[in-house]
DNA sequence: CTTTAGCTTCTTGTATACAAAGCTGCATAC
DNA sequence: GTATGCAGCTTTGTATACAAGAAGCTAAAG
C-alpha cells in the first residue's frame, strides 16, 4: 500500500512506524465503530507505547483523513458517510482517468508488460482468494496504472483515496459477481493500454469506476450493517 | 485558505492550532531553504511552547506534503523539485477541469453571481495590489470553482495542491505580465461558468492552468534564485 | 419525577526528563 | 597525507508527570 521506504539499513523499524501501520490498517477495515472515540490511555497500553508516540500516529491519520479529532474531545473513527464516499469515488474516478491517459502515453512496453503479467496471475486465481486479497489486488492494478503515469503526485493521491474506501471494497469483494465483473473490466482497460489506445483506454476505465460507483449504494448499506452486527 | 472550524465557541485557539497556522504559512513560503534541518528546540523555544505540541504539528505538516521527515534524522524543509511541481500542477490541472466541469452542472445562479461578484471586486483592483494578495485572490477563485463542485474531498484535495505550490504562484505574481493574463483568463472561465457552457469553461481553464504549467521553468528558477539570495 | 448544581473522575494538552542514536572533531596509526 | 576510531556533544525518541477541561454522578430542590 503506501508503505515507502525499504528499512534504510538495518531493519530498525521504530515503534511509531510500527503501531501507524497497524493503527492505520485498523482505521481502513473500520475496526472501530463510526464515530467511536478512541481513548488515547488504553490504545497506548494495548500496543506497549506511552500517549506521545501514539499520538503523532493519531495525528497522521487524522490528516490522511483515517480518523477525526476535535480539540478537547480527542480522536475518534470517521464516520462512514454516504455522502462522503460519493465524493472520494468521483475524485477518484478523476484521478484513474488522468492515470491512464498519461500512462498510455509515457508506460514502457517493458512497463506494460509486467502489469500484463502481474494481472494474469491475479486473474488465474481471483475467484478463489479471499476477500481481502481481492481488494489489495484491485488496490495494485490501479495503483500500477498510476504509477505508470510517472507522476507521483497522482499515484499519492489515489493511493490515499484507496485507503479510505478500502472498506468499502472489501465488501464489495466478498460478493463473487462483483469479482467477476471487476476481473473481466481489468481485462478490458489492460487490452486498451496494451495497444496504446488512449481513448479506448479512458472510455474502459470511466466504465468501470462509474459502474461500480452505480453500485456503492447497495456495497455502503451493506458496509454500515456488518459493522452494526 | 484550508481553516476549518470556526472557533466552536469562545475563542481559545489552542497553542498546537496557532503554531499550525504560523509553521504552515512559514513552510508554505519557503522561510526555511529547501533541504534545510528544523531543530526542534530551537523552534519550538521561538513559538513558546515545548517539543511535544510542536511535534505534533509538524508531523501534520508532514502528511500534508509541507516539510520532510526522516526517522532519527528529523525534520527539515521540503526540497524545491521541479518534477515534483510538474506533477503538482498536472494534478492540479485535472482537479481543476473536474471542477468546472461538475460546477457547470451544480451551482446554483445566485452561487455563480457570488462568484462573479468575489472575482469583479478582485479583478478592479488586482493591478494594484501586493503579490501575496493576488496570489491568495487567485487561490481563492479557483478554490470558489471547485467548492461549487459540491464536492468536498475535491476542494480538499485542491486546496491541498495549493498550499504546496503557493511559493510558485507569489513568485509569478510578482510580474504584472502573469498577473494582466490570470486576469483575462480567468474573466473568460466565468464567462462561461454564466453561460453554464461546459465545454467552453473546461477548455478555458485547461488553456489556463496548461499556460501557468509552461511558464513554470521560469518560475521554478526565479523561485529558487529568490530563495538563495 | 424531573432538573440542576456541585463534586468527582476521567481524559486530553503540554512540559519535562532521560535514554539512545547521530554527528563532529581530534588524535592516532598506517 | 589520508584514513580510522574514539570521546564528547547534539538531537531525536519516548515515558512520565501534572494541569486543565469535559463528562458523569449524586444529591438536593422545585
Amino acid at each position: 500500500m503506501t508503505s515507502s521506504q525499504p528499512a534504510n539499513r538495518k531493519s530498525p523499524i521504530s515503534s511509531v512506524d510500527r503501531i501507524y501501520q497497524q493503527l492505520k490498517q485498523m482505521a481502513m477495515n473500520y475496526q472501530f465503530r463510526p464515530g467511536e472515540p478512541l481513548n488515547e490511555v488504553e490504545l497506548a497500553a494495548s500496543f506497549g507505547v506511552s500517549r506521545t508516540p501514539l499520538r503523532e500516529v493519531l495525528n497522521r491519520l487524522v490528516a490522511e483523513g483515517l480518523l477525526d479529532f476535535v480539540p478537547r474531545r480527542g480522536f475518534s473513527c470517521r464516520s462512514l458517510d454516504a455522502k462522503m464516499i460519493f465524493d472520494l469515488y468521483e475524485v477518484r474516478c478523476g484521478l484513474e482517468i488522468m492515470s491512464v491517459k498519461l500512462a498510455t502515453d509515457r508506460a514502457s512496453d517493458l512497463e506494460l508488460k509486467h502489469l500484463h503479467q502481474f494481472w494474469q496471475a491475479s486473474a488465474q486465481t481471483f475467484m478463489q482468494r479471499s476477500p481481502i486479497e481481492c481488494a489489495c489486488c484491485d488496490e495494485q492494478f490501479h495503483e500500477q496504472i498510476a504509477a505508470l503515469s510517472q507522476n507521483i503526485e497522482l499515484l499519492r493521491s489515489l493511493q490515499a483515496i484507496n485507503a479510505r474506501v478500502h472498506y468499502l471494497r472489501l465488501i464489495s469483494m466478498e460478493q463473487a459477481h462483483y469479482r467477476r465483473t471487476t476481473c473481466d473490466e481489468h481485462q478490458l482497460i489492460l487490452a486498451a493500454l496494451l495497444d496504446r489506445d488512449q481513448e479506448l483506454a479512458v472510455t474502459c476505465m470511466s466504465a468501470h469506476v462509474s459502474l461500480r460507483q452505480e453500485q456503492l449504494v447497495e456495497v455502503i448499506k451493506e458496509g454500515i450493517a456488518r459493522l452494526y452486527m
